[in-house]
Order: C-alpha cells, then sequence, then structure tokens
DNA sequence: ATGTATGCAAAACATTTGCACCTGG
DNA sequence: CCAGGTGCAAATGTTTTGCATACAT
C-alpha cells in the first residue's frame, strides 16, 4: 500500500493523503493542477475540501513525493516525482504534456550558471510548440 | 521621442503608455513587475491606476515591444524587448537577473523538440542559484 | 466626431490562512 | 490523550473586467 511511501517521507498516514496519492499515482496523464486533483477527489465522492489539497500538494512537495511545475505561468502543475530530473514539451493546442531529458543540455547549463559566477540550484525549462497531432 | 516606438507598434501615443515607456526603458534592473512600474508612476506623482499599468503592459507584449517573463511562478515580470532572445539567470537569495543566451543549448533544444514529434514555438529557461556575492 | 483608452471599483482566479473540530498513533 | 490534520469560510495577492468619462486623431 502507499501507507508506507507516506511514512517513508515523514508524513502521517490520514485519509486525504491517502487518496491526493493514489490519484497521482493512478492520473494519465501524469501532470495535474489542484483543481484537476479535487475534481476527481469530489467523483470519486470524498468529502476534501479544497484546502487540503492545497496543503497536502505542498507537503507532497516538500517531502520530494511530487514535483511543482508552472506551465503556462498562472496554474501549478504536480506530478509524481520519478525521482529522475527532467524537463518538459508542452503543446500549445492541446496541452499535451511530454517529458525530455538531454545531456548536453544539462551540461551546458552548468556551464553557463559558472561563467555568470552563479552556483546551479535547479531550473525550469519548458518548450512551447505543436505536437504532432494538432500540426495537421 | 517614445512616440515613434507607441506608433511604430500601432499604439495610439497616450500619456499613460509614454510614461510607462520610459519607465520600462529607464529601469535598472531591467526586469520589473507590474506593481514595480505602478509604484514608480505613483512616485512620479502620475494619477495612473493599476488595471491601466497591466493594460498597457499587456498590449505593449503583444505588439513585441516587451517580453514577459514567470520567474518563481507566481509573479509576471516585464522587461524591454532587445530584439534578441535570450534566457535567464535569477539569483535565489537577492533576486538578481542576469541574462544568457548558449547557442548550443538553443540548437539542442530544437533538437529536442523534433525528437519528440514538437513543433517547437518558444520556451521557457531559467536557471536559479546563488549569484557571486550571495555565495559567501 | 468617434472610436479607443483610462480610472475606478468590483470581479475573477488561484492559493493561503484562521479557527473550531476531528483523527491517527 | 494530544499533536497534528482537516473543513469551512474568509482573507490574500495578482490580474482582469464593466462601465462611464476623457482623450487622441
Amino acid at each position: 500500500m502507499q501507507d508506507q511511501e507516506l511514512r517513508a517521507a515523514g508524513l502521517k498516514v490520514t485519509l486525504p493523503r491517502l487518496k491526493v496519492l493514489k490519484i497521482l499515482e493512478q492520473a494519465n496523464p501524469r501532470h495535474l493542477t489542484a483543481e484537476d486533483v479535487y475534481k476527481k477527489l469530489l467523483e470519486q465522492g470524498e468529502e476534501i475540501g479544497p484546502a487540503t489539497v492545497y496543503r497536502v500538494l505542498t507537503q507532497f512537495e516538500e517531502a520530494g513525493l511530487v514535483d511543482r511545475l508552472n506551465f503556462d505561468g498562472n496554474r501549478a502543475v504536480y506530478e509524481l516525482s520519478t525521482g529522475e530530473h527532467h524537463d518538459h514539451l508542452v503543446c500549445l493546442s492541446c496541452g499535451t504534456v511530454s517529458e525530455f531529458y538531454d545531456d548536453l543540455i544539462e551540461t551546458r547549463q552548468q556551464h553557463v550558471a559558472e561563467q555568470h559566477g552563479f552556483l546551479l540550484k535547479e531550473h525550469d525549462h519548458i518548450i512551447y510548440g505543436l505536437c504532432q497531432n494538432c500540426q495537421s
């Protein structure tokens, strides 16, 4: 069960946390807004308020269970952490999200930071475009 | 005068637009939030409301006069467009913003998009870290 | 003149917080 | 039992919008 995952993250095992975790694990696509999660809870007939969803997602992020992203700039998106870093491609037309990882870009990025005297901590890299289906 | 720039952008020359444009041109650092711009207008004793600032900045963005960025995810930041694409380094401690452009990353990015069947339209690439001064 | 821009206040939206009650360990 | 978690509603912060008035051309 996901009890273990919560405990391992140092979080008490409560119903809202279990439900939210399950939703994130079963999500397809994997990228959900807080509202998406809340709606799915409603669909399942759960009595969980939006405030709790935000609180739980924030705790999950702090615990490293999920990653928070910021597509388009006004709405946070959450995805279950894979443990491996990756960046994103977002389709401007249908919203499809793909993931990518490019060693060369990562290396080069580190290089750029050094050139500017920066100690690199993290980065956001999102490519916006049209996915294959939306180009026709 | 900046009248020309506004006219060239297809915008009527009005006092708020002139004032906002001047503030952006004189800004140092070059990256300002809508609120920053609004405060500077107040300091100058101008009678311009926040709503107008947002409207003007949005129009400037549509006209290509300014670029809108999204540092940290909850606050939009505007900078006068240089005409040349660049990405950003942001100091997590003092907020300093630097700009960078790396041909290799740009090329590679295009490559990544193609591999995923995406037609690349734009991208956000922000490196967060500690600037030289904030590492000591 | 006339269509567009502005100012104000109110609305919209995503997210956070205060507080009384409930619950997990 | 008791600290921490939750639900609700109200607050927050940013940005947008409706509408009557003012302005640029």
